[in-house]
DNA sequence: TCAAAAGTGTTAAGTTTACACCCATGA
DNA sequence: TCATGGGTGTAAACTTAACACTTTTGA
């Protein structure tokens, strides 16, 4: 930078706080580790990080994700900027919200207990600390919305997947039970759900057929309504 | 603050910039200001400044409308952060970007001279700088989308209205035209909209009935749709 | 008297909802 | 053979979209 003309302006710690979401057995997940500083040193918080001088914050947030997780492709978006003067006592900082999704079956259950990290069923948190929950029902909030009208739920799920199981991520995360029905037809009535020939034998005795997500016809025209 | 736990992470000068939305003789407007600061001094930008220590970032944008607008109820909403390492050339700054919604009989011209302050067509806009343009761009979709199932238009007309100046802002902000009997069935239909007694005779010989919007009733059931 | 905006209903098309039984299989 | 989840169609209710003429009045 040739000059910084903004030099008497205050300047603040800006972090970023990660709301991760996975999927698994029916029942929807958010990944939080234990805080290895003080203060609230060893509580469950999500995954955050401060924003270092040659980042924006999409870069630190995907740092933070992929350093934890060990994925590299996933979906991130950012939420809103919390900024209330004592939200953090240990310092002002300025944190802004995002919200990802992955795909456990993708996830390296190693680096889980190398940075303390625990996945908690969203029907059953603990208490957090700091603006945590309210990110956190933000992230659900917008999670919710935007199921409805863009395929992202499909990035919780293993590439090929059941309607069986598709549906019970949708009643898992809007927390409501859906029609079986008016599902499928809804799903199959779109050209962008691919019907493989891989039976998933693990859910039931008979069997159910797998389906893959068509991202570049989707891509083309993105209809997409649920 | 008895103490910072943070004191060697990196540091940041943060910002908020304001797309603020006005409406006027069928028109969609967005208030500039000519920028009193190196780099790009003198050219138009949305009103922004930087956050102080005593500031919530929505402390901060209040603070740049009100002093600049005279407007001291309005809405306003957080859109995203931008923080692209080189968004501004006069050094590192994270910026907010929000939009508001005023209503321009309640504005104060004087303050726009003082301020150096300009309203523009949303269809004739000038080049924009920094990364002011994709804010702009952001708040219209977010304005879009959101004026379908809430009534913050409401927000840029005056307490009492027409059917007729209602349409035309719906028109104006969604950039397409609407069935006028359609339109006026949906808004009738729902128990917020008060027909007053009074007759606006300045957009017609024969004059329209005045409406008004109650948001007690509204913020009993918000069931809200158009 | 006419130009200009206000005001007003109906029908067809499309979408959403509610609902119940048979199928295939492994244990 | 039976328990379990997979798979399938239709009709009613509701919502949305398309469409044209009469009214009022000031200039």
């Amino acid at each position: 930078m040739a000059q910084n003309y903004y030099a008497h302006e205050p300047k603040y710690n800006v972090a970023v706080d990660c709301i991760i979401f996975g999927f698994e057995e029916g029942k929807l997940q958010v990944l939080f580790q234990h805080r290895n500083i003080e203060p609230f040193n060893g509580e469950l918080t999500p995954l955050g990080g401060f924003v270092q001088q040659d980042e924006t914050l999409e870069d630190a947030a995907y740092r933070v994700l992929t350093e934890r997780t060990g994925i590299e492709k996933l979906f991130l978006e950012q939420l809103e900027a919390f900024s209330e003067i004592n939200r953090d006592p240990g310092g002002r900082v300025i944190s802004v919200a995002f919200y990802a999704l992955l795909n456990k079956a993708d996830y390296d259950k190693s680096l889980m207990d190398q940075f303390n990290c625990k996945w908690l069923n969203i029907d059953n948190l603990p208490t957090l600390y700091f603006d945590h929950m309210k990110m956190l029902k933000k992230a659900v909030v917008r999670l919710q919305d935007k199921i409805t009208y863009t395929p992202i739920a499909m990035k919780l799920l293993p590439e090929a997947f059941t309607l069986g199981q598709m549906q019970r991520l949708y009643e898992a995360i809007l927390n409501e039970s859906l029609d079986k029905r008016n599902f499928r037809k809804k799903v199959c009535d779109m050209p962008y759900f691919i019907k493989t020939d891989k039976i998933d034998k693990s859910g039931s005795r008979r069997g159910a057929a797998m389906y893959t997500f068509d991202y570049d016809k989707y891509n083309e025209q993105k209809l997409f309504h649920m």
